[in-house]
DNA sequence: TGTACATCAGTGAACGCGCGTTCACTGATGTAC
DNA sequence: TGTACATCAGTGAACGCGCGTTCACTGATGTAC
């Protein structure tokens, strides 16, 4: 037998199992994700699942912690992509739209109605900000706060540090702005309302920019 | 025996299986509401609660009709309240809010993850539309459309159609706004950033407000 | 006012189902000498 | 290289549980004459 072929065999279904699960909560939703219909899936009895997973609160844990990383990284990508700040601050709104449509489960598992009873443990921290922090990033080295409006101080002092005072608070907004709208359109409130969503989309994204502070050419 | 007095039992018996079933959801979430543990609760057996629900689904599509409801009119008693556009304004912002925070459940419910596999029936859509309703009929009123910023026209013509068209797009986006806020803070993403939650909701509604060309004033 | 019949709320048993989790076990894979 | 032992993945049975929905029924409430 090569050498870590247990070790590789072990990863492999422990990524069958993530896997399965992740296809069981697009389809059925964070509440009927159940273990043993997992283990069915996978190919096995539901007493093996507990080799890797815990509990199925555990399961539940790494779903939200790769959702978080999955769409960080999505957008880590689009700044990385982009030229210019506004570039890449439109490029970074597009990927968290995009992977939000491609992904509407997974999305609402992480910014959606919370799992009542289901606590989300520490874990999940980091992984939850790394989007706020592509964001950040961009007004830090590009954000004009001369010209933003006038907002009241009503930001944690340590919160993004590295960021202007003035423009701390509309960079909150924003950020809230962005998860808005993307949850306002997937989860079907501008059905009959909003025609050309991609074009809508943009132009939320670029009066955002505006509001940070962001130059206007490119 | 007084006539009546089997429907006035009848519609007793209603609320309470509606008012312990919202008791169920708060506690415990959509997806863990079953109709055994509301017979139990409201001291029935579990088969006579189909003589006032048709199934769970039913069930929850009254939860979801009552809770746009009571948004609904929360927003306009808010709005018949407020002398001034800007004090409307932002009355109806702080009922919406308020509303939100004391019925989360029921806020999780409506503006929340989809519960999948189940599909809103049509009697739903009257009632979720009330909100922005109140908001456009504001705007309507009392909206200066040359005061507005340039957006694209990617709304259906036949929304709203009471409002200037120029201010059709900044309306939907003030509406989005409002609700990715509520939702942002509800949903615990505010959690160690935002510190006065109270002067930063009135900070956004009135960014809101001047965005969609409400006079500065009261 | 009194009687005969129809309506309706609630009962209790049963259907078939799936769930999370524990436990003692077998047999294959890896490790130390 | 060969043997003895330890580790570990997966099995199968069992625990106790709650669910939605149907059905034939009883007995009280209402209605028509």
């Amino acid at each position: 037998m090569p050498p870590g072929a247990r070790a590789r065999a072990r990863a492999e279904t422990s990524r069958a199992i993530l896997d399965e699960a992740r296809r069981q909560l697009a389809r059925e939703g964070a509440a009927a994700l159940s273990l043993r219909s997992v283990a069915r899936e996978v190919g096995m009895v539901s007493s093996a699942v507990y080799r890797y997973v815990a509990s199925r609160d555990e399961l539940l844990t790494r779903l939200i912690v790769e959702a978080y990383d999955a769409i960080g990284e999505a957008a880590e990508g689009a700044r990385d992509d982009g030229a210019g700040p506004r570039a890449q601050w439109r490029a970074v709104w597009r990927a968290v739209r995009a992977w939000a449509h491609e992904h509407p489960a997974e999305y609402g598992l992480i910014y959606g109605t919370p799992v009542p009873g289901y606590a989300a443990p520490t874990e999940t921290i980091p992984a939850a900000g790394r989007v706020g922090v592509v964001l950040a990033g961009i007004v830090v080295a590009h954000g004009d706060p001369g010209a933003v409006g006038g907002w009241p101080s009503v930001v944690r002092d340590d919160v993004l540090p590295e960021l202007a005072r003035p423009v701390v608070v509309p960079a909150v907004v924003a950020w809230t702005q962005l998860f808005g709208t993307v949850g306002f359109e997937l989860f079907g409130q501008y059905e009959n309302v909003v025609t050309d969503r991609d074009a809508y989309f943009d132009a939320v994204a670029d009066a955002a920019a505006t509001s940070v502070g962001l130059p206007a050419g490119r």
